[in-house]
DNA sequence: GAGGAGGTGAGCCACTCGGCTCACCACTAA
DNA sequence: TTAGTGGTGAGCCGAGTGGCTCACCTCCTC
């Protein structure tokens, strides 16, 4: 072996071990076909739960072989989790808190997201897989707690703080304010969604529960001039 | 043949068509075994879910055969609705409304209930498995809202609706009220257990869960006189 | 044009599943 | 004593499971 050669290969390997650079091609077909399988079983996840879809039917359904899958992903489980993973990683980009100062109009802002978050397609099945597996999947709930509930929670908590300390509301305990705020929306516009598959509230009604749960912390914790305006 | 065995065998006839009489002794034995079916099938459900329970575990933890267990319940979904069905049968007897006047103590009392329901244990996983499961089994999921959801719903509802007409609370739409009301509650001490396996409040926070969310009531819907006690 | 990556298709493995059947047993009631 | 019930154990069936492997192909990049 000659020395060029020798360091031919001393230069692959460090580059190898440093980068591990499989050339751009390549990496992007394998970057298609996981999201391809990732799309796919995500909506036979959500369609037919978690032992209702076996890997075979995900691969047929993705356009790629078995073994592709068991490339990408060693088991079912990973893939599960990267599906409930990924589901959430569109909310890159976090709305503004309402400025403090209208209570009534900043409970509304807070509110009406919190309904359009629950009400998009697929919220449902994905709440019901997660839920079902939590008992074998422990993290898959605390990430979907973390990244779909807590942001909300999070928001009306540190704009009812704000609110507090601008003087327009008054309250002791901004995370049991919150919780309430939330709950009372949530228990009319999701949960029952949960055990009723035809729930489906009209607009009015959604709107209305969002209304009505403005006007019950306004009565709450509403200063004297934020009750009427 | 003689007459008085035809009379014998038509007597027979009929009350087998009527009752179905197959003896006291084994209609007992019977009872026993399914009870004990249905024991063990609520069990390894709430433990494993409906596909993660097979029934040859079931009929094995039931010590029953495999073939009495197909006698009993022609198909695994049949027995599965069997059990969430009967999980509510115990509580044929229900508590009394509190009685109008007191619109601080009538709410407190229906909401220590409420959450002392939702403590039960096997509560949570009972839910778990009835929400996995309604898109394969709808019915599943009406009853358990109709047998475990509505009754508090409706008890809150008709209670509001009393103080209303008693003057001691003031309010247009009982219905909304009583889904704050229990919204606020559940959103704390049950909701957050379906993605958290370890959310276990403990009986003070639970406690003051509830007591805000009658303070938050008594605001909204209270009448000048019941605000303070 | 050679190297090497990722994808492919097929197939093996050991298992489990729900559903179903049947001959036989234990036991009570008449 | 006998008829008839419900329970029993064993076993069969076809299908499907997740996990894993391997030789082979395709196609870009150097």
């Amino acid at each position: 072996m000659e020395v060029s050669q020798v360091t031919h290969l001393a230069v692959r390997g460090i580059l190898e071990g440093m980068t591990a650079q499989p050339s751009e091609y390549h990496r992007r077909v394998a970057a298609q076909k996981r999201t391809s399988i990732v799309e796919a079983a995500t909506r036979l996840f959500l369609d037919s739960g978690y032992d209702g879809t076996s890997l075979a039917r995900i691969a047929e359904a993705a356009g790629v072989s078995r073994a592709t899958l068991f490339k990408q992903f060693t088991t079912k489980a990973a893939l599960f989790e990267a599906i409930v993973t990924e589901y959430w990683k569109v909310d890159d980009e976090e709305a503004p808190l309402p400025e403090p100062g209208n209570l009534r109009a900043g409970l509304e802002t807070i509110g009406r997201r919190y309904v359009a978050l629950l009400a998009q397609p697929g919220m449902a099945a994905l709440f019901r897989i997660v839920i079902a597996e939590v008992p074998r999947f422990p993290e898959i709930g605390e990430t979907q707690f973390r990244l779909g509930k807590m942001p909300y929670f999070e928001s009306v908590r540190r704009y009812l703080a704000a609110e507090n300390a601008a003087g327009t509301a008054r309250l002791d305990d901004a995370e049991t304010a919150a919780t309430q705020f939330l709950g009372m929306i949530s228990n009319f516009v999701f949960w029952p969604r949960m055990l009723l598959a035809r729930w489906e509230p009209d607009d009015s009604a959604v709107t209305n529960a969002v209304d009505q749960a403005v006007l019950t912390m306004l009565a709450r914790y509403g200063t004297p001039g934020t009750h009427g305006a």
